[in-house]
DNA sequence: TAGAATACGGAATTCCGTTTCCGGTTGTCA
DNA sequence: TGACAACCGGAAACGGAATTCCGTATTCTA
């Protein structure tokens, strides 16, 4: 558990050519099939699907939540990235629109985002309880709120919430514009 | 409950004194059970809350899925209460806040429901989708549409959703006031 | 290119919740 | 009250998913 050769970095000590690339290929099949199936995907056939052997999955990810945690910070950073897009919309409220819509479709897309909303329990500490995520967030709502588009006491904690309903509605089968629409009403100013 | 000795209904036969009280233990337990601790709870843990068996416990459900089932219906009944009570407001709109705030409040109350909640398939055949259940819900929502109190695009599928929402936010650690709210700004007529 | 370090595959094992089984108990009815 | 059926308890078998282990293969460094 230590630096045996050369001046391994203390984050990313250096992994084997194949070993980075197996990585990668586990991320991305643990991808699909959480995507597929949800949570209840098995360890062996994700790594059949990523072409390795059990063992080197579990090398990688030392057990299966290891392996969600990782995909669940991916999904975590895509919405930090969907949020940073809305920011470069004109105007604020469409900002918001935007970014419920992009939300739920994208929440329709993918079981694997729903079941990574779900993980939230707001004040816990958690994946989602990122400084970056915070702020994106802020960043959004205060502008539209500036702007008096949505009601002005709407916390980022609301948000969350309302994001986490979204979701889980969406797994319910219901027709994600049609949630989008109801989100957009309950936070647009009266 | 009701008369013990002979009469055994074409439904109900009749079980022996005994095993329709442990019946009822069973169910108490297991849904405290899973108010505290959602599905995961075990089934051994139940029997042992109920002062039972296991044995016994599988006698009278032959399966988790089937103590979850009943359970389920439990809850489905109470929503219908709750609906049937909101009717008794004078005030159309009134019923609705009503309605969302006790649900919102029960649901605080028990992750149970939150994970009944959670077997909803919209469009497929769930214990929800009672023919009783979906009157209910449209003499509330129909009546305050008459009275022009909400969107008038309102179907008992958006409502189910709605609630599905509200369950999970809360579920997440959301202030189930706030989200009553959000939910009634969705709903309500612009 | 040799040798050491690192990584690999996947069968075997552990773990744990569900479900079965059956000897013993209790309620019911004549 | 006696006889019988219905019911009970809980140890143990089962099933299936997570995880470990270790002999072999690949990569890296000199």
């Amino acid at each position: 558990m230590d630096a045996p050769t050369s001046i391994p970095t203390s984050t990313t000590r250096s992994l084997r050519t194949d070993a980075r690339r197996n990585r990668e290929r586990i991320l991305a099949a643990a991808r699909d099939a959480f995507a597929a199936a949800g949570r209840d995907v098995q360890m062996p056939d994700i790594a059949r699907a990523a072409g390795v052997g059990v063992g080197t999955l579990y090398r990688h990810f030392p057990a299966k939540e290891d392996l969600v945690l990782a995909l669940v910070r991916d999904k975590v950073q895509a919405t930090i990235d969907v949020m940073r897009e809305a920011l470069t919309h004109d105007d604020p409220w469409e900002a918001i629109e935007w970014l419920v819509r992009e939300n739920a479709a994208k929440m329709a897309q993918s079981r694997g985002l729903r079941d990574a909303m779900s993980v939230i329990d707001l004040g816990d500490e958690n994946p989602w309880n990122t400084d970056e995520a915070h702020r994106h967030a802020a960043a959004v709502l205060d502008r539209a709120r500036d702007a008096s588009a949505i009601r002005d006491d709407l916390t980022v904690d609301d948000w969350q919430a309302l994001m986490c309903g979204l979701s889980a509605a969406i797994a319910a089968g219901a027709d994600p514009a049609r949630q989008a629409d109801f989100v957009l009403a309950a936070v647009r100013r009266r």
